[in-house]
DNA sequence: GCGACAG
DNA sequence: ATCTTGTCGC
């Protein structure tokens, strides 16, 4: 990977990592600063059911045909409890490990959590796209918060998705009447931009076709090990 | 005080 | 995240 990128210690404590939140999170671009998109990663992370092992994967795809490219993992101990919305302080180790082994930089990253959607602002994706100064979207599976409003059951149906009457991401159905993903900023991409790429990028299943390829190598790595 | 709570 | 078979519904 070409960019520099500005790391911090993860050795934290869970005030320091509030602490960093807020620093970090005044560094966050939401509107659209990316270039042409010719290829796209995935990350995602995987845990050793017994151990405290965790897994990432990267998988890179090409923004137009979405056949894989390159892809890249990352084996790691978990130093940071599960702590919901200190997630990204848990996580982020390994998935930036597997990114610098990557040749190539990414165009966009789509992360599997929230970006904006965050109590402070600063979820995974947002954490992720600052450090490497890399556009990033957030594209959960479930919510962590904001007022919820049901979607249309048509495919592309969307609302947003608002928190102290601020819209902080949206709901979007990726696919005719299944259960829609959770879309937020994450950095350097506006949430309109952010949601038609995880639309183009849900060609047939929920899913982005970037975590689902991230997700398979993560379980497959998983499993070879044991 | 009682829930809710990304993976 | 992970443990897990069949089953209801489009």
């Amino acid at each position: 990977m070409k960019p520099q990128i500005i790391t911090h210690s993860w050795n934290l404590s869970e005030e320091q990592a509030l602490q960093l939140q807020h620093e970090l999170a005044t560094q966050v671009i939401t509107e659209d600063c990316l270039g042409e998109v010719k290829n796209i990663a995935g990350v995602d992370v995987a845990y050793d059911k017994t151990s405290d092992k965790i897994i990432a994967a990267v998988v890179v795809i090409d923004a137009k045909t979405l056949e894989i490219i390159e892809q890249s993992t990352a084996e790691n101990t978990a130093q940071f409890p599960y702590i919901p919305s200190l997630f990204s302080f848990r996580e982020l180790p390994a998935v930036i490990e597997a990114l610098k082994n990557l040749q190539i930089t990414p165009d966009l990253i789509v992360c599997d959590g929230q970006g904006l959607a965050h109590p402070r602002r600063f979820g995974l994706a947002c954490h992720l796209g600052v450090l490497f100064d890399i556009p990033t979207i957030g594209c959960g599976k479930t919510r962590l918060m904001g007022e919820y409003c049901e979607p249309e059951k048509n495919r592309g149906a969307m609302t947003p998705l608002i928190d102290n009457h601020e819209i902080i991401g949206c709901t979007l159905r990726t696919q005719d009447s299944i259960k829609p993903v959770y879309v937020s900023i994450g950095n350097r991409v506006s949430l309109a931009t952010a949601c038609a790429w995880i639309l183009k990028l849900s060609t047939k299943y929920r899913l982005p076709e970037t975590t689902r390829a991230a997700d398979h190598l993560v379980r497959q790595k998983l499993t070879i090990k044991g």
